[in-house]
DNA sequence: CGGTTAATCGGACTACAGTCCAGTTACGAT
DNA sequence: ATCGTAACTGGACTGTAGTCCGATTAACCG
């Protein structure tokens, strides 16, 4: 397991990044069917479409694979589930933002404090979640915690969870790193968005990881 | 509205208590007619024996309406959905914690100082989250967030939120009480029981309440 | 280029949450 | 005691997520 002390050594930081690019990296391309992947092309673009014309929530999966011309099973059996379904939607622009973590300016990206980069990750992670709530709250909907356990949820928390170890290697990294992006899960974000705007919240973030990292 | 400033007075603190008071308070009971009543005992029965033997998740709501001897119509109409009824089950155990919180001993009980007792709730809550999480996860399970709405988390918010502006006054309470209650919601403890067990999710937490209020 | 195989396709099917409304019943007023 | 009415009841109905499996088709090999 990478153990919790190694200070920060040049190539502990190295190992960090190249974890994190795993993690970004989409899974090598497995030798799909040609129609497979044609399919797959055009139901996303159908959503797209479907979810920016009536919104997230009127849009059944019947009506996406309508549109996709694409029956319901292939639908399903693409993408596992709806939530799996907003998951691939999304994924295109959570890249963006983790692109910008892994090799852009400071201090979202490499070069800046802990406390500072991890306070500029969660500004950015809160305007991507108000830019994209509904999509969001559908992805993490599913059967068993779904939400927790694709690339991009890992991604944002080992990215954390790094940066708590720098500042502060006598805690729990792990779990603080969860603890941190709770508050900005779906559901809690939207039954809040109207009383607690951006600026507030991302105020209150600021002054949570200034008390655990200084 | 209740204002943030008004420091530790002691008449400041019989407000706490009263507000507390309020949200554990069940609505008045607005004369129900007898057969609505003894309805609404019957399904709270048959839901809690079903819940018991086969798993929250494997009692349909037809199956609840069924063994309580009762159309699906009253189901729905006493209880809003699926959440609303596991909102009900819940309850009464809910109301078990309120009453340490308002009147028990230290440090869950008043008479503590607010870190310990900030702690010893969170420790007492994700004990309870253990014990209930499936009947939690269905409770959070709603169109628009409808845990945030409802009484048993307007209490537990009201409860950290206090506690933190008695030590800090200076931070935004109202907003770290909701990030402090997220780490504990039913979908992420769900998904990280088995790799954080209750100790060492306490110990966490009780670092990171170390960190924010000394 | 034709045959073999295994993955993929797609629409019929199931199960369940939540709605609706016509019939019924309890309670207050007379 | 009787009546009027508002609230309650319950089962038929709707819409949707997700499953299943026979038909189809792409990729690979000789």
């Amino acid at each position: 397991m990478d153990d919790v002390n190694g200070p920060q050594s040049g190539s502990a930081s190295d190992n960090d990044h190249d974890e994190l690019l795993r993690l970004a990296a989409p899974a090598p391309p497995t030798a799909t069917r040609a129609d497979a992947a044609r399919n797959r092309a055009k139901i996303l673009d159908a959503a797209e479409r479907l979810f920016a014309e009536h919104g997230v929530g009127a849009v059944s999966m019947d009506a996406v694979a309508t549109a996709a011309g694409v029956g319901k099973g292939t639908l399903f059996r693409r993408f596992g589930d709806r939530s799996g379904l907003a998951v691939a939607v999304l994924d295109a622009r959570e890249s963006v933002l983790q692109a910008a973590i892994l090799g852009g300016p400071p201090p979202l990206g490499p070069g800046a404090p802990p406390a500072d980069r991890l306070r500029a990750f969660l500004a950015a992670y809160a305007e991507f979640l108000d830019t994209h709530l509904d999509l969001v709250r559908v992805s993490e909907t599913a059967s068993a915690g779904a939400r927790y356990r694709i690339g991009a949820y890992r991604f944002w928390h080992r990215h954390v969870a790094i940066q708590i170890r720098a500042a502060r290697p006598d805690l729990d990294h792990e779990y603080l790193a969860h603890a941190l992006l709770a508050p900005l899960g779906g559901d809690l974000r939207a039954a809040l968005r109207d009383e607690y705007p951006w600026r507030r919240t991302v105020d209150a973030l600021d002054s949570l990881v200034t008390a655990l990292l200084g």
